[in-house]
DNA sequence: CGCGTGATTGAAACCCTTCAAGTTTAGTGG
DNA sequence: CCACTAAACTTGAAGGGTTTCAATCACGCG
């Protein structure tokens, strides 16, 4: 009788022994129950067997932006796994909920079984991947042009250099004036 | 001599006849270059070792919309590898580029080949993850807010019976007032 | 020099947010 | 089973930010 998140994870690569050492706890949890809160670290996964969770974010002004819903045959989780890392997401439950969690600890006792067994990195790739898309998601969502324009410039210095305005404002998903106007705001408070 | 591209995704799994059999062409391609076209079947692998490549849709009005830049060492793919499947994503060389790309056909021989070593199909619930953000993104720069909350109730028609409407206007980055208007603009239209 | 592309600026229109009030729905206790 | 209350949804008006459209400016290149 094994959990399918653990079918869904090790499936094929690791040895029965390296399996049972990973704990995946089945566990009933209450409609409005907080799984997770951002900021506090110990990122989990959850597999939905049952119910409904959602996965959020809230801004500096309180409101809440859903990243995603999870029900029956979803996982969740903000992939935010490092030791000690703060979670990224809130997750609670919608609906009274079965699900099969996995804590921290355990996930990276994971990966460091399937870095020993050579596991492509392909998996990390698309891990970073995934983490990159949340955080557009999220900023897509909650941040104003201006907090976006100020983050791609952080995060990529060197794409700014390189391409024309035109095409950041596309990446922002606003109109090449609308940025013309957001820099020259910004020239002003200096 | 190794390509870095195939270094990346066989690691440690295949063996050297099998990673011979799957081809990688190191090719130059110069600024402006289109690569791949959206709704074009044969989408592919493109890792970039010089230059700059972006990677786009463009909406019914003829708006390009930057999913995403790539740069020395980032790989651009939309990850729509099924065979025949139209690509989601334009894809062009923004500078002189030098890249690695690996035709379609090469990804499904290699995910065949993952698939008979029993590689976890973790891979394929993490690139199915990155499809589900991808169309996200593309939504919420692109499309208005009417056309996000009907792909929404396609998309996850159980949900929407599931969760209170101001947990969609949530979802969809709507406040629920929005959304309510739009609900009651639909219903005018009948 | 002249042309084309990209960036800037302004004005009007549009959509969404915010705030406030009213209405409906759902859940709880009498 | 009804009554009450809280939560959710709706509707309206005012304000803000973005888009759209148009004109102008800046720059690099033939």
């Amino acid at each position: 009788m094994k959990s399918i998140l653990k079918k869904l994870i090790t499936n094929g690569i690791l040895s029965p022994h390296e399996i049972s050492s990973i704990q995946i706890k089945e566990t009933k949890i209450n409609k409005g129950t907080i799984l997770q809160r951002a900021g506090e670290p110990g990122g989990r996964a959850f597999y939905v067997k049952e119910g409904l969770v959602r996965a959020y974010t809230i801004d500096e002004k309180g409101k809440e932006h859903i990243f995603m819903f999870a029900s029956e045959g979803w996982m969740v989780s903000d992939f935010e796994w490092r030791e000690n890392a703060p979670a990224l997401l809130f997750v609670d439950c919608i609906e009274d909920s079965l699900l099969e969690i996995i804590e921290q600890n355990d996930i990276i006792k994971l990966n460091r079984l399937f870095e020993t067994k050579q596991v492509p990195n392909q998996i990390n790739q698309l891990m970073n991947r995934i983490r990159v898309l949340q955080k557009r998601i999220i900023l897509l969502m909650s941040a104003d042009t201006l907090t976006r324009y100020e983050d791609f410039i952080e995060t990529y210095p060197d794409i700014v250099q390189r391409v024309p305005q035109r095409m950041i404002a596309s990446y922002l998903g606003v109109t090449p004036e609308a940025l013309s106007k957001i820099k020259s705001k910004m020239l002003k408070k200096h």
